[in-house]
Formats: C-alpha cells, structure tokens, sequence
DNA sequence: TGTACATCAGTGAACGCGCGTTCACTGATGTAC
DNA sequence: TGTACATCAGTGAACGCGCGTTCACTGATGTAC
C-alpha cells in the first residue's frame, strides 16, 4: 500500500476518502487525520491538498456520500410504498438503525462529526434528499385520510427520524454497553410501530 | 483569575471541573484540554494532576456530575407523578430537552464525548439513578391497568428516552440548523404525545 | 511521428502549535509533643 | 504556646508526539504543432 510504482497515485481522491471513512469507523471522526490518511494512500501529507482544501473537506466529503449513499438505501428499502405504505414506513425505520452498524464511518460522519451540514450547500442537499424519502413516505401514508386528519408528513417523518436516531445513538452505538435486553432493532421497530398507533394508523 | 495571591488555590478540584464544563460547552468535548482547564484556574499545567488521574479521568467526573445533577432534576420534575403519571411522564421528556439547552457542557460530557459509562462504575451508577426515573414513570403509568395489558415499563422509558435524545441530537443542538419550522420543544411533546396514546393510555 | 512546452500531481523539508504527562523540586499546612 | 517534622498541593521545565499547513521543487502527462 504505501509503494506506488508510479509518481502519480492515479486516484488519489478516491483513495483519500476510503481511508478517512476507515479512519473514522476505527477510531472516530475526532482523531481522524490528514497526514494518517496520506500514509495510507502511501502519499506525502502535502498531497491531500491538491485534492481538499483542507482536513474539514475532506470529511464533509465524507459525510456527503454518505448521505448520497443513504439516500440510495432508504429509496431502495422503501421500494415505492410497497405492499403498503405503513410496512414499508416501518422498515425505513430500521434500515436508518442497519446504516449506521453497516457503514459506521460514513455514519460518524455525517452524524457525530460535528460538521456544519448548513454551511454546505452540497452537502445540505444530500441531507435533505434523505429526509424527502421519509417525508415522501409520511405522504403517503395519509393519503387515503380526509384532509383535515393527516398530520404534517415532515412532522411524522421528522419523529420517526428522532427516534430512530435516539435508538442507534443510546443502545446501538454507544459504549454505553448493553442497557437493555431487548435489540436495538426490535426496540425501534416496537417503538416506531407504538407511534403509528397513535396516529390511528394501525388498529388498535 | 489566573493570579492566586496563595500558592495553594485552596479548591482546584472544583475550579477544575467547572474550567471543564465552560471549556465543553464553549468548544465541544474533544477540543477540551486539561491545559487550559489548568491556564483558567491559574495554575500550572501539572497541577491538574494531584487531582484527577488523567484527561479522560476529569472528563468521566464532569459526566458523572452531569447524570447525578440531570437525575435530580427529572426527579423534581417528576413530583410524584402529580398531577396524574400521564401530564408527569410528558413533563420529563421535556425537562431533557431543557437540560441539554441549559447545561450544554454537562449535556455534551454525557453523550457526546466518547466516554464509557460502562467501564465506570461510579459513572454507570449515576447514570442508571437518572433512567431510572423515567422506567418508575413508566411503571405507574400503567399501575391501573390489568397486568397482562402493561407494557415494560423499560421498553417505555427508553423509547421516550430515545425520542428525547433523537429530537435533541437532531433539532436543538444540531448544526444542521433550522430543519423544521417547528420548535424542538413542540416537536418532542408531539412525539411523545403520540406514542403515549399508541400505549392506549390516552383516549382518542 | 517527434518535439516543445504547459499543466498537473506529486515530494520532502520545514514551520509553529498545543497537548498529555513526568520529574525533581519547594512552599504551605497541620499535627504531635 | 512553640517547635519539629511529615504531608500535601503546588511549580516549572522538559519530553516526545502528531498534527495541519505552506513552500519551492520536480517528475509525469498530455496537447499543439
């Protein structure tokens, strides 16, 4: 890996962004650094910045494909409402929970990285494109009530993204250890499908 | 402050932990150093040393002290359960909420710096006394109820916990900025609001 | 096909920085008699 | 009340470390003619 036959690194860009995804899932987007990302590109610590303004955007983006990349997932997982829209809103759920324990280092990025999402207009409409499918789904759902009874889609989507959110940082990722006997991934599918109920979504 | 007229402070330990807090909530968890923890109680940079162990020795204490001050809060809150365990229950999803926007150092020391709560008994004590509140919330909720129809009271209290954290972590403290035209506040009394009567502990 | 040259993507050495931690030390405090 | 002395809580200098970033440079690539 740090031998190159040849001067040029041919994809240095890309290799960059791998490592610093490796980086972060090791050992947090906090101590990762330009220079350990160089050496594992088997490249000068100067040769980053022909490729990154700096450390800052080389994670933001980092964090950027990883919204792209959850995008993708939850568009996928949510598979145009199918078979009905309340199933496939639950398992947007707990296809956030399987992002964050499939791609760590993408999700430390975008989530406990502490970058400005505001600041970065590329970056903020990845993020926002991930909220749409919640959204989109929230829709859906209340298609089929009268009007004045569906709740705010960006409401409901916003809840179900907190309580997604809460589960993976208390009980799935935290070195807060097990807190409780139940799976992460059956606490959010139990507490999302509660929340539906209230909704009057789900009979009772 | 960085002149003492004595060569003993007389209280570094508390100088220190307070230096702490103001450094976290200033600049995040992992910018704090126990350098300049030491520079604000005007002493010298080995001083901190005959009072903590190490860095990561100071940071558990300020967590520690956040869990033990955040449970008496959510126990005053709490009161009992009056005036009924239902307007009790949704009063502590808010007091989180407002411990994180007015103790931010505290609230950052706890759960967004890294530190293990398990490998701290001290640390695992204080913070299992702070849930606790919540699970016996839970428990007298549903304390009329017929017993086969109560919900765990822990699956209870750490879904309301984790939409708690999730509305925090997403909405209040997020740099992501304004992503709802809904105040967090609102936006986690709905939440909470919902999955209480998807418990059928309110009417329709 | 060959050559001149602009452009690009690397190098490597250096900078200043602040940190955590250790060490032998010393000034202040408090206790025993 | 006074003195000797152990203990404690500071000092200050030093260490090694790794980092982000800049700079003048050079090797490789590709394009124009």
């Amino acid at each position: 890996m740090p031998h190159r036959k040849t001067y040029h690194h041919g994809n240095l860009r890309e290799a960059l962004v791998d490592g610093a995804v490796d980086l972060i899932e090791l050992s947090g987007p906090q101590s990762f650094s330009l220079a350990e990302a160089a050496r594992r590109a088997g490249v000068s610590p100067a040769a980053p910045y022909r490729h990154f303004k700096s450390r800052e955007d080389l994670l933001e983006e980092v964090a950027r494909r990883g919204y792209v990349e959850f995008a993708e997932k939850m568009d996928k997982v949510y598979d145009d409402g199918k078979p009905n829209p309340l199933a496939a809103l639950a398992r947007l759920g707990n296809s956030y929970l399987e992002f964050a324990q499939e791609r760590p280092g993408y999700y430390q990025a975008m989530f406990e990285s502490g970058i400005s999402v505001v600041e970065n207009p590329e970056l903020w409409e990845a993020a926002e494109a991930s909220i749409g499918i919640l959204v989109r789904a929230s829709e859906e759902l209340f298609a089929h009530f009268p009007v004045e009874d569906r709740p705010p889609p960006r409401m409901v989507a916003n809840h179900i993204w907190a309580m997604s959110h809460g589960v993976v940082e208390l009980f799935a990722r935290s070195k807060q250890g097990a807190r409780s006997p139940i799976s992460p991934d059956d606490m959010l599918s139990s507490g999302v499908l509660i929340y539906l109920r209230g909704l009057g979504v789900i009979g009772n």
